[in-house]
RNA sequence: GGCGACGUAGCCAAGUGGUAAGGCACGGGUCUGCAAAACCCUGACCGUGGGUUCGAUUCCCACCGUCGCCUCCA
């Protein structure tokens, strides 16, 4: 079995087959850096992180590129707003960036290449594309010439007649001219009192799309395996990318095109112009853990499909982020027994036996994480009854404990939830935890009751088994 | 107007040409000092109308509904 993704050029399943045999050349479009990112745009992240851990796992090597775009009409106009650099302007929106990263559990990507250190790449991009006649110059600004290239559309399926200038609303068609309402900013000139750097082709600054192109081959070559997005970057950012490159180079510039669906509130898109926001903080905020926002992102539904974000969701989310790290607890307070395997641990061997195949079928099959934890869920099932009915081996909870490592090491909630923990009960909390435990003993009900309302009012849950009192910090918003 | 996506139980959602995973919530049980956790039981004619087929939720067409992109939004 091998992995296949879903290829927006091709709109069909394709094998993912390095260039370079065993090394998967990865890049993902990163944020512009104006703003704080929130959680849609986190959608994305997550994807390409499950994506990430996937492929590592599947190839011996994987190189990881995703790009801060540290330079936009935006960032500029907010920078002398503020009397800031640029570098002041974003320092802080990177922070922030790289901080939910972190939250969330996203796996550090191998380069974070950002445009405005890679000017000259862009600059010499600009040329070569003016050499081959796909690039000219009007009042001192560069443009891509879209009829040099009639491949233009392949991605998007977008043609000419088809294209209503401005119908986004989204821009000001009037500030830069044109040749051809298709053709794009590659360079855009400005004065010398401007925000800018002086390079060959004159003082400006570059166009939005231009950075992924020269970033990209400079990290990754002119030709690589997978470039991710979210859907809104299909047309025009990478369809204006492949324009660039494949102009630029005469040579495929992309092997599959990934692009994660939206995340929604109330049916539209998540979007900042609309202010139908939450930012990561926002969301910890209310009380919800990274775990279950991780979940919800990651694994509620399939990456091609829009999702919708509400309380609900973000409670159902726990709950089953709850259902997992249960069933973790447990197996991991198993009293196991040294002797010869028994019917149970037979059992319990062959239920992970078809876990393991169907996770890894679900995977390989355009990611299919909804459905690889279906058949996780369904199998813990299996397994907790086989557990309910009698003790274990040693060897049956190592095996267990591999399955799950195994779940996250793609899933990725468990270990924000180990992260969590760490947060020990306060000497209150652990004094009242070990009075409950001496009340119990003592079988003075009244007094453990108590303690376990009061336990719960700080958040933390306390259980009783057979081995003894249990606790766990639950989401405040659990209750 | 062009291109594209989606519509499956109360909510979220996977999936298949032969009558539908899973999660959450609800109800009833087992277990428990009581709980919790776990387990058992209980729920769907898969947007509407046609067509293809022995047979369609799954393929085709139309329609209805929702949404995205159409020059710097993940």
């Amino acid at each position: 079995m091998t992995l296949q993704l879903h290829d927006t050029m091709s709109r069909e399943l394709v094998a993912v087959e390095p260039l370079e045999p065993g090394h998967v050349r990865l890049y993902t479009c990163g944020p512009t850096v104006w703003n704080r990112v929130h959680i849609g745009n986190f959608r994305t992240f997550i994807f390409e992180d499950v994506l990430r851990r996937w492929l590592e796992r599947r190839f011996p090597k994987v190189t990881h590129v995703m790009n801060l775009t540290d330079v936009d009409d935006r960032i500029i106009r907010n920078a002398v707003e503020h009397g800031f650099s640029l570098d002041e302007e974003t320092a802080p929106w990177i922070a922030a960036f790289d901080e939910d990263r972190d939250t969330l559990g996203i796996r550090p990507a191998h380069h974070y290449p950002r445009a405005t250190q890679y000017i000259e790449q862009m600059v010499d991009l600009i040329a070569r594309l003016e050499r081959a006649g796909a690039a000219y110059r009007t009042d001192g600004s560069y443009y891509f010439h879209i009829a040099a290239f009639p491949e233009y559309g392949k991605l998007s399926g977008a043609r000419a007649e088809g294209l209503v200038s401005g119908a986004s609303g989204r821009i000001d068609a009037d500030d830069y001219t044109k040749e051809d309402v298709r053709d794009f900013a590659l360079w855009k000139a400005v004065g010398p009192d401007e925000i800018g750097w002086d390079t060959r082709i004159g003082r400006g600054h570059p166009g939005w799309h231009i950075e992924c192109s020269a970033m990209s081959m400079a990290l990754l070559g002119e030709s690589f395996d997978i470039h991710c997005g979210g859907v809104d970057n299909i047309f025009p950012h990478h369809e204006n990318e492949i324009a660039q490159s494949e102009a630029a180079t005469g040579k495929r510039f992309v092997r599959i095109w990934c692009h994660s669906q939206h995340l929604r509130v109330s049916g539209e898109k998540m979007a900042k112009r609309l202010g139908n926001f939450a930012t990561v903080p926002d969301v910890l905020e209310e009380g919800a853990s990274p775990a279950a926002l991780r979940y919800l992102l990651a694994a509620r539904t399939h990456y091609r499909k829009s999702l919708d974000y509400s309380d609900d969701l973000l409670a159902d989310s726990t709950m089953a982020v709850q259902r997992l790290v249960d069933f973790q607890t447990r197996v991991d307070g198993l009293h196991t027994v040294e002797e010869d395997a028994n019917p149970r641990d037979e059992a319990i061997l062959a239920s992970v036996r078809l876990m393991r195949i169907g996770f890894d079928e679900a995977m390989d099959d355009d990611l299919n994480l909804p459905e690889a934890m279906g058949i996780v869920f369904s199998g813990l099932r299996d397994v907790n009854r086989v557990l309910d009915s009698g003790p274990v081996g040693a060897e049956t909870q190592r095996t267990l404990q591999h399955l799950l490592a195994d779940v996250d090491d793609v899933l990725g909630v468990l270990a924000l939830v180990a992260r969590d923990r760490q947060a020990a009960p306060d000497a209150e909390e652990q004094r009242w935890l070990d009075e409950r435990a001496a009340a119990r003993a003592a079988r003075d009900f009244a007094q453990s009751d108590h303690l376990r309302v009061q336990l719960a009012s700080r958040g933390i849950e306390v259980e009783d088994t057979p081995q003894g009192q249990r606790w766990k910090r639950i989401s405040p918003r659990r209750g």
